[in-house]
DNA sequence: TTGAAAGCGTTACCAT
DNA sequence: ATGGTAACGCTTTCAA
């Protein structure tokens, strides 16, 4: 491997004048920057990357801390983390991927180290052992997702009430007064109570805020049908369904709905609120408010290396706004093409 | 952020016996290192990652190109990615991660730039350009699969064939004599002609060597009803059923031989041959031979940790056997407790 | 516009 | 058993 100073020989230069002309930090004569890059080409050279981290103080290289609990949906983990990774090749930085055990610890030896500029954290619980750390390193962090201790912490998701009050207008929009949240199931409740939670309360003050009827249901098993039967016994003619839910029930709500006779959108109009799309399989076939990771994690990347750099952040939760997907899903609630004269 | 001199300072001793002390490369008297240990803990020291690969030659990384093609299952991918990281950090290494168009930049990069002192290489394709690339760095590269070309090539996979060969065993030890493969889809067939092709060679090859009727159907659709159709047409009384196909495909299989009436392992048995196991979902619920990211990864990180030792591989490509999973699905051809007397 | 040289924080060789 | 110090390859300050 070629060195700066083989460059600089080569080149009839000193090794400085390489450094700047590579870097573009001086202004070198036009002239001698072309020797220069010439010389470096031929020899293919590469700056080595312990040495410019050791000298700079700074490695170009985010961590990116990625456990998988029970409930992760390994295609959506995926996503996440390959977005990171483009956003970061974006900024020339690389990532180094945390996970499992590691994942917490990684982030500190990364952190201790200097193995990393800054750190990404991803599939954020509640309380995450992870936010207590945050407070503790020097090294910029940021979450995608929101613990329910921000204190100290940098922060960003999607707006999750912002998308179930749109979801509820639109309904409300299209005529529909009776609607329904399909909710998470009660054993993703029961463990992760902070996000789910909010979209039910957000979905219910915003749907009595509107005057609307509405109803809640927590699926039991991964099964819409189950749900709807709920559902339908609690509050019959809901013409408005709000999907916010695993990614099992929201696949198998379509034969669910032809199951009981119910058409899209003549009979319910649906809209899902706040899911990530799976990576290579069709996507809902709903209209959505997607939680999309290509959304967040650039403005999180974006964040971090501002971080880097030494900028502070504008605000310590960023919450970014839901983009509307139509799938022609949503219909009047009763368009008169539809009704008997 | 303490450094070296500063824990030598506190302990009383020279920076040399620090380095040695805790990295255990020279015999230093227990009380020495006590005080040495004592007062890194003492100061939060940890070695600077930048100095540290600098001046040892090796950056304790190992990098992962991981493109996604087209038929790429996400969940498969994140699985791979994983439990490449998770082998790695049993070797003390860290992995960064190269998607998309850095999948092939990103490696040069590495290498160039001795950012990684290793190469993982996933998602193989039959003409993959990241082949040609690796026998052009001097950074140890390892492929978990096969390309066509594997000339000097350090490569590990499932052994496909072993596992297509004792699928067809299995069932014919239980008396089948009329068998069929569910193989890939034509689509990806047509893109990635190796080592689905290279399956079907085997068994047809080694049906034919057992003697026994068989049959070979590559689905149109990812729904193997269609497939069952054909396969039947083609091949009435088929018992033995050998399933290496897209995911899609063989978790539609279950509802598709009740459709047409076929109990499992009653009517006909079922093995699963080289196929990976979905994360976070449940597995296939075939007798399977899979082809386990858990089974590769750990083989190959070590091979490549070995490589960067400086140990040669003893041979270029490493075939796993793979291990039989009994999940009930395959039984004798035709039990007397099935028959009528 | 360019060059010289002082670090950056380790590792590992050569002494003692 | 321990210490001194050159070397690793780059960035950046200070001089010219």
């Amino acid at each position: 491997m070629a060195t700066i100073e083989d460059v600089a020989r080569e080149a009839g230069v000193s090794i400085s004048t390489v450094s700047y002309a590579l870097s573009g930090k001086r202004r070198i004569s036009d002239d001698t920057r072309r020797r220069v890059e010439a010389a470096a080409a031929h020899l293919h050279y590469a700056p080595r990357a312990s040495a410019r981290a050791l000298a700079a103080n700074r490695s170009e290289i985010i961590a990116v801390t990625a456990p998988r609990h029970a409930d992760t949906d390994a295609s959506a983990h995926m996503a996440f983390a390959m977005e990171v990774t483009i956003a970061a090749r974006a900024h020339d930085y690389d990532t180094l991927l945390l996970v499992q055990d590691d994942a917490l610890s990684g982030m500190k030896r990364s952190a201790n180290s200097a193995l990393a500029d800054g750190i990404i954290v991803l599939d954020v619980a509640a309380h995450d052992e992870r936010a207590q750390l945050a407070r503790t390193i020097t090294c910029p962090t940021v979450f995608i997702g929101v613990p329910d201790d921000t204190e100290g912490l940098v922060c960003v998701d999607l707006d999750f009430e912002a998308s179930i009050r749109l979801s509820i207008d639109t309904l409300i929009g299209q005529g529909h007064t009776r609607l329904a949240l399909i909710g998470h199931t009660q054993e993703t409740l029961a463990r992760e109570p902070n996000y789910p939670l909010r979209i039910q309360r957000e979905f219910a003050r915003h749907a009595r805020a509107r005057g609307v009827e509405f109803a809640i249901v927590n699926p039991e098993t991964d099964d819409a049908g189950e749900a709807l039967s709920t559902l339908f016994a609690h509050q019959p003619g809901t013409t408005g369904l709000v999907l916010s839910t695993s990614n099992p029930v929201a696949t198998s709500l379509s034969a669910a709905l032809s199951d009981r006779g119910l058409a899209v959108p003549g009979d319910v109009s649906v809209i899902a609120a706040g899911m990530t799309p799976l990576l290579s399989r069709t996507p809902l076939p709903f209209d959505a408010l997607p939680l999309d990771p290509a959304l967040t994690c650039p403005i999180a990347v974006e964040i971090l290396v501002g971080l880097i750099a030494g900028r502070r952040p504008s605000s310590a939760v960023t919450l970014v706004p839901p983009v509307y997907q139509s799938r022609g899903t949503v219909a009047p609630a009763s368009a008169p093409s539809n009704q008997a004269h």
